[in-house]
DNA sequence: AACTCGGGGAT
DNA sequence: ATCCCAGAGTT
């Protein structure tokens, strides 16, 4: 029913639900680096950071992108390639180059000042309508909702919402009720009470509705099964792609490596040369001479959409890539200072190639 | 509205 | 193996 009211729930029946859920987050809140000290920017790249990302896995690149970028003006005076090393492995590096040209945007249009207006911050490169939210409502006490993934479960269950989340009736009644409740004091305590509740109670499954603040009032719990919220679509299934690459090495023994373009799948990143299909003959086009024998080894990468199997051959030659960025022939020791894409990063290990397992390690 | 865009932790 | 995560941009 909630939907198709299209109308947040009342206020008498919100507040003493939202004063639960602050004293809950003032209790049980996790305590992340960007809580201790939430600056605009601290605020903002974390936001960024755990777009599609869990928590844990962002805090060790957080840190390490702090410590080299204090503030906006220092990721705009550097270029790309030297923020990328403190970004390969976290993937989506599309958030890099947006979060890079949206500090350039700061310093040159906001004197380096991050904007306290929704709307001017609202327009910078990859702040979407969560982001707006979050730190508008997180740095500056801008009483704007968020919802992200952790929000959509949490209010699916809270008011029994069986309808498809994605559907635009459904989003416009969940940023309707998150804005009712952020629109109160302590905003953005009530944003991050609301996305913790979900990543730490309101689980996609097993949740710990006993422990929940919100379990009373919670109706998906009373109408029997919560963990059936919210509605799931099924989704594709990645599509199989065979790739073949290439270790070719020089006689210094420098390993070949190409540098994807910034646009599209693992912009940026470097990578073994290589190209779509089976056997040698497409590491063949790309002038490289395959040594004869069974290749080197094989990985498997999955993506969202995308299930790459890849066949590492051994060669020598430059490879002369369509496109590249870039192609320079790396010594080993240099690779750990590399934004080396995931499937690279596997291939050259199962080669017996030596790569750091520390990922994101960014020079300093 | 449907795709693209990564990687990993939990189950 | 499957799911899904503090989503945004493009077509």
């Amino acid at each position: 029913m909630p939907p198709s009211t299209a109308a947040p729930p009342p206020a008498d029946d919100r507040d003493p639900l939202r004063a639960a859920l602050l004293a809950w987050y003032a209790r049980h809140q996790r305590p992340l680096p960007w809580r201790l000290d939430p600056s605009p920017w601290r605020v903002w790249v974390s936001e960024i950071m755990c777009q599609q990302t869990r928590v844990a896995s962002v805090i060790g690149y957080f840190e390490r992108f702090m410590a080299r970028f204090p503030d906006p003006e220092a990721l705009a005076a550097v270029d790309l390639e030297t923020l990328y090393p403190f970004w390969a492995g976290l993937g989506y590096y599309a958030r890099a180059r947006n979060l890079h040209a949206a500090a350039r945007q700061v310093v040159t249009e906001y004197g380096g000042e991050i904007p306290s207006d929704p709307e001017q911050f609202g327009a910078l490169k990859g702040v979407g309508r969560y982001t707006r939210g979050a730190v508008m409502s997180i740095a500056f006490g801008h009483r704007v909702p968020v919802v992200d993934g952790n929000v959509v479960r949490v209010l699916c269950r809270w008011f029994n919402v069986a309808d498809d989340p994605k559907t635009p009736g459904v989003q416009r009644w969940l940023w309707a009720t998150a804005g009712a409740l952020a629109d109160g004091p302590q905003p953005g305590d009530l944003n991050q009470a609301l996305m913790e509740l979900g990543a730490t109670v309101c689980t996609p499954r097993s949740p710990s509705c006993l422990v929940c603040p919100l379990a009373s009032a919670c109706q998906g719990r009373r109408a029997g099964d919560p963990e059936r919220l919210p509605t799931k679509t099924p989704r594709k299934g990645p599509r199989a792609v065979a790739r073949s690459v290439a270790l070719s090495r020089t006689a210094e023994g420098h390993i070949w490596l190409v540098r994807n373009p910034d646009a599209g799948l693992l912009g940026g990143q470097w990578a073994l040369p290589g190209a779509e299909g089976e056997g040698p003959a497409p590491l063949a086009a790309l002038g490289l001479t395959v040594a004869d024998g069974p290749p080197l080894g094989q990985v498997t990468h999955t993506f969202t959409h995308q299930r790459w199997a890849l066949t590492v051959y051994a060669a020598t030659g430059r490879p002369q890539v369509e496109g590249a960025a870039e192609i320079a022939a790396h010594p080993e020791a240099a690779l750990d200072g590399l934004a080396l894409g995931g499937p690279t990063l596997k291939a050259l290990r199962k080669v017996g190639v030596a790569v750091a397992a520390r990922r994101g390690a960014g020079r300093t």
